[in-house]
DNA sequence: CTAAAAATAGCACGATCGTGCTGGAAACTC
DNA sequence: GAGTTTCCAGCACGATCGTGCTATTTTTAG
């Protein structure tokens, strides 16, 4: 209950800061608590953070994943998902996904693990969802789904950076563009 | 001189840490040097950071940049500036200009601006080179330079995902599938 | 209503953070 | 070789870090 209310305010912070940047005093002053009231939920502060991560994954699988697998199966199941998950990126602070693949991509440890298996479960999302489209006839047969799940998640990536770093109003636009290229490609 | 190589340290640590996590106590101790020493280089924590993004920028100049300028003109030095990219990629710790943009995407500062400000130049760099193919006449008059760029780094940023964080090892060949098919998309 | 259990606050700890000051060693200038 | 400037170590500071222990309050169970 207060757990979890705790742990939304720490993802909320944790988008701005990172997981690194995350402190137990400011997370506690944030939640208008003191910093042994506030420990005492989580053993240690890389439980806290792992905790982040999943209730992170978590609000990912509520506002992008099972929107886009109530769309029909198919390439309109991938560009929903491919929406919902441009606004995902909109959040304030950024996506924590990108900024704990930043931070532990390099550095071996339950962190490095979890982040790493959870980025491994978005790309196969993608891919499922390019096979719907294989089986219902919209791509060939023989088409590479991991291939498909690269190019669109680099088109997300890509849309990202140009939105929220650099503030490309147009950014948008051209990764619709990419997407529609690589669906035509995948058609012919 | 010492402050070059004091640098070189910082940027190779920060690499694993990022910027944030870049602190005077463990640089001191990694270039043999007492803190206040190795402090009075720099006047503030700020300056450092900021000194490092730059060193960083120098050393991609060096090592992608220039290499793929010295190809020529068109596309055949857009394919060379991706393989030097990927190259850079895999330095030990990751990539410094990708950990920056997720610590500073949503905090203003000066941090904020230069990272995004060397972004811009990159995105340019990669724009610039898709125009000398427009000129050459290998891409078509009124190509999206722009999009280009916007696509290609989208295929670098998946590369650099899939292989560093999921050690994926059809991620090379799979950049280069996706970089094919953007050619030969726009060539048509 | 009482007893057991869970949640939270207070406080303290050693460590490390960024930042200054002060003095001596090293390097350069004439 | 003497004098000046630059470099660097020593040391200290207040603040904050993560982490425990001990009460006290709040909730739950019987």
């Amino acid at each position: 209950m207060t757990r979890q209310a705790i742990l939304d305010e720490a993802v909320r912070m944790a988008r701005y800061s990172g997981l690194s940047g995350l402190t137990i005093g400011s997370l506690a002053a944030a939640a208008d608590m003191s910093k042994s009231g506030l420990y005492a939920h989580f053993k240690s502060k890389e439980a806290l953070q792992l905790a982040c991560m999943q209730r992170n994954g978590e609000q990912f699988i509520d506002e992008v994943i099972r929107p886009a697998l109530a769309k029909p199966r198919g390439i309109a199941r991938l560009q929903a998902i491919v929406e919902y998950w441009m606004q995902w990126y909109s959040h304030p602070g950024g996506c924590l996904f990108l900024a704990a693949a930043a931070e532990f991509d390099d550095l071996p440890g339950p962190l490095h693990d979890f982040m790493a298996s959870e980025q491994r479960d978005l790309l196969d999302s993608l891919a499922r969802i390019a096979a719907t489209a294989v089986s219902q006839g919209e791509f060939p047969e023989d088409t590479d789904v991991f291939q498909v799940a690269q190019e669109v998640f680099g088109i997300l990536l890509s849309y990202n950076w140009m939105s929220r770093i650099l503030s490309y109003p147009d950014a948008a636009d051209r990764a619709w563009t990419a997407f529609n290229r690589l669906i035509d490609s995948l058609q012919s």
